[in-house]
RNA sequence: GGAGAAGUACCCAAGUGGCUGAAGGGGCGCCCCUGCUAAGGGUGUAGGUCGUGUAAGCGGCGCGAGGGUUCAAAUCCCUCCUUCUCCGCCA
């Protein structure tokens, strides 16, 4: 028999099991399985949580979570241990008994003894194997639904009324004129058709046109060269569709099938944002300590569902099914990652601030944090048709929640141990979101909207678009 | 889409049921010899994870993945994944 019936390692088999079914099972495992997710891999570490139960409940109290699921951990996971101790007895008395069995045979002797007491041997583990199997499952899905703990800094809350404004840059002057939503002017100058989008797809898709498109490009243009030649990432374009491990990975699965766009008849998933791509790029790798810290800037176009925001700004640009972004990831060592956010932060930041487009910076606070954080800014840029800040980037330290999930490790030093690394991105930013903050911020009286001037020598010198 | 081949440790690679709980190279570490130096000799070299233990240690698992046959599987069977070659189709 096969002896691997349990995961030996806790995180690679997973990725290699969810890989392995991808194909040709796709369809049989994603009838059986997308309620009852067989990934190996955890969230919280089972030891830590093993012995800080408590504290971590705690903790997770503020999140509102429903935790009831929690209190199975410690029976499920004294039993898993129960049935490993059990079952690996008998192994190492098989592997000890073989050995004989092959002496003796090669002697000519007669073992018809021991190999019948070995047949018992056998269907006993392979019986306690099978319970270990689906303690294991059981687990796991536990531990794949717990969220990220928050950070120690990040504001305890209830709502979003509770999250914290850290700072704001730039001044919000109401111009002597009525300023015009994005979606009246940008039709109006030939840069957006949102009608002609919902002919050819539907609701919350839109065409670029004309000066729109090269906007769009511009500072899709601009945003990546400032990274990459100025911040220090290097450039990455990714796959658009990712695997289930992958959404699984980063915290998108199990718990939000259902925001994702799940490609028909594979176990493929549009990506949401670049960051999945991204960062399951170093999935079951150890990185070297020389290496890090890792930073990729990446372009992508990403795709929300937007289940459950049904009403919620339907026009305009700001919540589309596709949109583009330029996303900041981060791969870095454990005692730099929250200095690492501040500095990310600020790249981010640094894009509206050569935009020339007043922002602020909130802490999110427990309530508000999302699944895998623990702590996370919004950047909300000044949008005049909302007469209020609207989120342009998110900007997230993951700890080694994604990287537990993931795999992602590095080694101090040649024969140290592994660690997992922490991982950080936030977008550098929302390119749609700021076409619509552009439009909207840097409109004339007479209908035009001028051209940032950072954005003009990749709009081919055009300083007003009319 | 059709037809073949392959996946073994950092790399190359042997290996068709028990002496392989993985030969042999290369590389790398250490030691020695030699100042004939694009040289010679010796020696060491799974990594990881899980369980147990204060620890040293002990034990389980490991040959792309999953499952099966067997007392026993890198080795036999099934399914899948990936890579390569040829044909077809195609941005």
């Amino acid at each position: 028999m096969k002896r691997n019936r349990r995961s030996e390692n806790f995180y690679v088999p997973s990725i290699r099991k969810a890989n392995a079914l991808a194909k040709d099972e796709r369809m049989q495992v994603f009838l059986i399985c997308t309620k009852d997710i067989k990934e190996e891999n955890d969230m919280l570490d089972m030891k830590y949580l093993r012995s800080n139960f408590d504290e971590v409940k705690q903790k997770l109290q503020h999140r509102g979570e429903d935790l009831t699921d929690l209190d199975l951990f410690e029976d499920l996971d004294q039993r898993r241990r129960e049935l490993i101790a059990e079952t690996e007895e008998l192994k190492a008395k098989r592997n000890d008994v073989s050995k004989q069995i092959s002496q003796l045979k090669k002697e000519k002797k007669d073992a018809d003894a021991m190999i019948v007491e070995m047949r018992e041997v056998g269907d006993r583990i392979k019986a306690i194997d099978t319970e270990l199997k689906e303690v294991e499952e059981r687990l796991e899905r536990l531990l794949l639904s717990i969220p990220n703990i928050p950070h120690e800094t990040t504001p305890i809350g209830e709502t979003e009324d509770d999250n914290i404004e850290v700072r704001k840059w730039g001044e919000v002057e109401a111009p002597d004129f009525e300023q015009k939503p994005h979606w009246d002017l940008a039709p109006e100058l030939g840069m957006l058709d949102f009608e002609r989008a919902a002919k050819v797809t539907g609701s919350r898709f839109v065409f670029y046109k004309g000066l729109g498109a090269r906007l769009e490009r511009a500072l899709l243009n601009f945003m990546m060269d400032l990274h990459a030649e100025e911040h220090g990432y290097e450039e990455m374009l990714p796959p658009y569709m990712v695997n289930r491990t992958s959404m699984t990975g980063t915290g998108q699965l199990p718990k939000f099938e259902e925001d994702a766009f799940k490609v028909e008849d594979w176990d493929y998933f549009l990506v949401p944002t670049a960051e999945v791509p991204v960062t399951n790029y170093y999935r079951d790798d150890i990185l070297k300590l020389d290496n890090l810290p890792q930073k990729f800037v990446a372009f992508s176009a990403s795709f929300r569902s937007e289940a459950g925001s049904a009403g919620r700004d339907t026009r305009g640009l700001i919540r589309q099914h596709q949109f583009n972004k330029v996303e900041l990831v981060q791969f870095v060592k454990p005692e730099d990652s929250y200095q690492a956010l501040e500095e990310l932060t600020g790249h981010a930041e640094k894009v509206l601030q050569l935009l020339k487009l007043p922002y602020r910076v909130m802490s999110m606070c427990t309530a508000d944090l999302g699944f895998t954080a623990a702590k996370k800014y919004d950047i909300e840029v000044w949008m005049p048709s909302n007469d209020t800040y609207r989120e342009i980037s998110s900007c997230s330290n993951f700890e080694a929640f994604q990287a537990r999930r993931a795999g992602i490790r590095f080694r101090r030093e040649e024969k140290a141990k592994p660690e997992f690394v922490h991982t950080l991105n936030g977008s550098g930013l929302a390119i749609g979101r700021t076409v619509a903050a552009i439009i909207e911020n840097y409109q004339q009286a007479d209908g035009s909207v001028l051209v940032p001037e950072v954005l003009q020598s990749y709009m081919g010198g055009k300083t007003v678009i009319k």
